[in-house]
DNA sequence: CCCGATTCCTGTAGGC
DNA sequence: TGCCTACAGGAATCGG
């Protein structure tokens, strides 16, 4: 399940493929996705060079000298390259022939994913244009999240996974860095002092620091543009752990839900 | 504005 | 072994 190491993962796992390449084709195999495939996407893209690829938030942003597409993977979308005989595979939605003879498919079986196009800059889309700050760039502290936090009585754990607050902090890594810096997860947010707060912040930066170092995590579906899966799943505390001894108290770990979401932590260390 | 609940979807795991 | 159901989750959207 894609969340922002994993989305970094693929970005970086597809970048060099496409920098300076030329779009030659696009089939659009599926357009049944969160929102459905443009209907101009081809015509739009074919012919297009490539610049770069850009993330903001879990999206993907492909910029091309026409515009940009726009991709986020939402559950269980991934990207592979491929080359252009390999055979299509179920639920793939998008495939993206190259001039040096490589093949970008977006695969996405249960279609919470979205392929979008914008010829505008892509940051000014109305599903962009409303995001918190990215949690490993500068603007995102502990003064910035104790002020947003002010008078909040939503679960620290929920909101630090509300992407207006902060991007790119899923029900996995929520868990983790919560754990990390002993926060009890259904805490207040407007109730956790300024302190914690930094704690918090630094927390969340190093665990999605260290699992984009790892890959990502692979729990069930996740794996790179080349197939391989991620190693962070080895260094989770609490996320699907419970009944398992804690590693540092040693008591079990729980698992609650809390705003719909599966939750894991500790009692003995977190408060 | 704030916040909890609902919704989309399919693969997988668990129960019987 | 096979069938059925529950569950997983990102994030928009709805309702109170």
């Amino acid at each position: 399940m894609p969340e922002l190491p994993e989305v970094e993962t693929t970005r970086r796992g597809i970048l060099s493929a496409l920098s300076g390449a030329v779009v030659e084709h696009v089939d659009v195999r599926d357009r049944r996705l969160r929102w459905p495939v443009p209907a101009g996407l081809e015509a739009a893209l074919a012919g297009a060079t490539i610049s770069t690829v850009d993330r903001r938030a879990k999206y993907l942003l492909t910029r091309t000298s026409r515009g940009t597409l726009i991709l986020h993977l939402g559950m269980s979308g991934s990207l592979r390259l491929v080359g252009p005989d390999e055979p299509g595979k179920l639920h793939d939605h998008v495939a993206i022939d190259l001039d040096s003879g490589l093949r970008l498919v977006f695969n996405d079986p249960r279609r919470f994913g979205c392929a979008l196009w914008t010829p505008d800059d892509p940051l000014d889309h109305p599903l962009l244009r409303d995001l918190g700050p990215e949690p490993l760039g500068d603007d995102f502290d502990g003064r910035y999240l104790h002020r947003v936090a002010r008078g909040r009585r939503v679960a620290i754990k929920s909101f630090i996974m509300n992407a207006h607050v902060v991007v790119g902090v899923g029900n996995i890594y929520a868990s983790e860095s919560l754990f990390a810096a002993g926060i009890h997860p259904a805490r207040a947010a407007g109730r956790i002092a300024r302190s914690r707060m930094t704690k918090l912040v630094e927390e969340i930066r190093a665990v999605l620091a260290a699992a984009i170092e790892d890959g990502g995590t692979t729990l069930r579906d996740f794996y790179g543009t080349d197939g391989t899966p991620g190693y962070f799943a080895q260094q989770l505390s609490v996320y699907d752990r419970q009944g398992e001894a804690c590693r540092i108290c040693g008591r079990d770990i729980r698992r609650s839900v809390l705003g719909q979401r599966a939750t894991y932590y500790c009692l003995g260390c977190q408060h």
